[in-house]
DNA sequence: TTGTATGCGTTATCAG
DNA sequence: CTGATAACGCATACAA
């Protein structure tokens, strides 16, 4: 491994000069740098990433910490912190926190430890205090998930709209015993949602039913185990709004198993859009996220505090969408 | 941000004992230990990694290059990977290069310029070339796709065998036009689970027919459109192969657009074992990698090379499992 | 335009 | 057991 020294001593000069052609960063006689560059090329030299982070004091790296890859709704967020990341110089690690804590922690120390320049959080296990204080220390921005009320600048969406159209949606379908399938969290998504099913409900003058609602972790298999129990109520729902598409998919699934039909005897709507909710049989209707947006937005304000062109925190709010399709209304067209 | 200096003044020590203390490498007088402890604590301190790592010329990180983060196959994996990282006390760093050769060779730079120690590639875009290269500067292993004849280390199943015993399951179920969507790409897998299914074509004495072979790209739209075309042959294939679950989903969609039955009209085998595959309606009738213990494998391997434990390269070739469900054989039970 | 010298924060070597 | 100091590889202020 060569290092800028071995670079200057085989061109024949020092090794500012060296940095300098690499970096481009003054200017150098055309024939100084040819040489520099000829020896570059000869030692096949790259320049050691430990020093020159040291130097700088910066890594242009930044944290992508994400609750879980194999959710594909994360998938599609990444690419798009990725891309504003690139386009800006930046790097991405991304940390796979599997919603432990302290794995969480691991990754926030590396990041303490100035590993990286900020990062974005997915859905963190961190209290409000421990957030309050990660931020204070390094730029943090939340993405999708947040806390309520703390100083740290986030992107969502209207979570309490977005369900409120969803749950309207299915009134509007003719159901007056629409069941819930929520999140067990304190996330403000969570209760956000929850909000906006009981507002559709309420604007429509239908009795909440506390017996219609249970929490699941957004997996399939808590859609599955929960529908099965809601199932049971007499009389029976008609309808159920999950906030995933797993869940949905569990739902869907469980009612199959009692041969009901979807959407004739359940009708289903879900949450995110990921890719399988059209690929599934039946597709089903959901609220969509921008992921894609989200991402870029969330990186976008990182870099904006990292470079310290944006003082305070900001809230963004981004579009939804409903997109209706097999699981809640009988369609002739597939895919 | 405070440093080692700032520590070392407050406890009234040189830095040379903070770092003592702070990694225990050599015997330090408990009194002056506690000194210096709660100096640390006082001012909050944490050890600056990009200091540290310069001063290692080691880094203690890994860079993981998966094709694509939100194929669920890959999120098993990585899951492995991490554990046996962190059991030895090496962080990961994700790198998603969405099989796009540019953003593979920007994180290769990363790893050149020593931003890690090694790396795992899951389905390298590298030339074979590249790849020699590439491991005589620094370790690399290979993890479930791989190059043949390479002199590095990876970590795979028996594709040709996968192949072969999935396609034994459906002739034995007296299908006899058995159709194969393939992956399009130059990896051994493919060329390995195209073997398969040919011997076991062989091996039944039914004529291997070219027509009934085409090749995608592992996803859900590439097997729906591929099966579409294959479902226009005369006569029908009754059975298909597909090398990916993605696929094999695709291709049930595709059948049941043209109103066929599956498993009746059309049996369908999936690769992977996803956890989609499972619930999915019908249910996937797929092979198991062993994805959790090939990321195992693939990070010991590499920690071995690191450290220097191992020399040479080294072929692993974990277990596989043929797992029958709803899409190949009609069954009462249903999840 | 180029070179010299310094320091980023840490750990390791060598004295004491 | 502890301290002074060099070195890791690089970028930059300053001098020439």
């Amino acid at each position: 491994m060569s290092t800028i020294k071995d670079v200057a001593k085989r061109a024949g000069v020092s090794v500012a000069t060296v940095s300098r052609v690499i970096n481009g960063s003054s200017r150098v006689s055309p024939a100084t740098a040819k040489k520099v560059r000829t020896a570059v090329a000869e030692l096949n030299y790259r320049p050691n990433l430990l020093g020159r982070n040291l130097r700088k004091t910066r890594s242009e790296r930044v944290l992508v910490l994400i609750p879980n890859i194999a959710n594909p709704f994360y998938a599609e967020i990444v690419k798009g912190v990725e891309d504003v990341a690139s386009q800006h110089g930046y790097s991405i690690m991304l940390c796979n926190t599997d919603s432990d804590p302290e794995r969480e922690k691991r990754y926030v120390k590396m990041l303490k430890s100035r590993l990286a320049d900020g990062a974005i959080l997915m859905a963190s296990e961190m209290t409000g205090e421990e957030l309050t204080e990660l931020s204070l220390e390094i730029p943090i921005v939340q993405c999708c998930e947040y806390k309520a009320g703390l100083p740290i600048t986030h992107v969502s969406i209207n979570n309490e709209m977005a369900a409120y159209k969803a749950v309207k949606h299915l009134i509007g379908l003719g159901h007056k015993k629409i069941a819930f399938i929520g999140a067990r969290n304190q996330f403000l998504s969570s209760l956000r949602r929850k909000e906006g099913y009981l507002r559709a409900l309420e604007e429509a003058g239908i009795d909440f039913d506390p017996a219609c609602c249970a929490y699941g972790d957004y997996s399939y298999e808590s859609g599955f185990r929960i529908m099965k129990q809601l199932l049971k109520l007499d009389p029976r729902p008609t309808a159920v709004f999950c906030v995933s598409d797993m869940m949905a998919i569990g739902a869907i699934r469980s009612a199959m198993e009692e041969n009901l039909l979807v959407p004739e005897d359940l009708a289903v709507c879900g949450f995110d859009n990921i890719h399988f909710s059209s690929m599934f049989k039946p597709a089903i209707t959901t609220v969509s996220q921008p992921m894609y947006d989200l991402g870029c937005m969330a990186m976008e304000a990182l870099i904006n505090i990292i470079e310290g062109k944006k003082e305070g925190t900001a809230e963004y709010f981004l579009e939804h969408e409903l997109i209706i399709r097999e699981s809640t209304v009988k369609q002739d067209s597939v895919c």
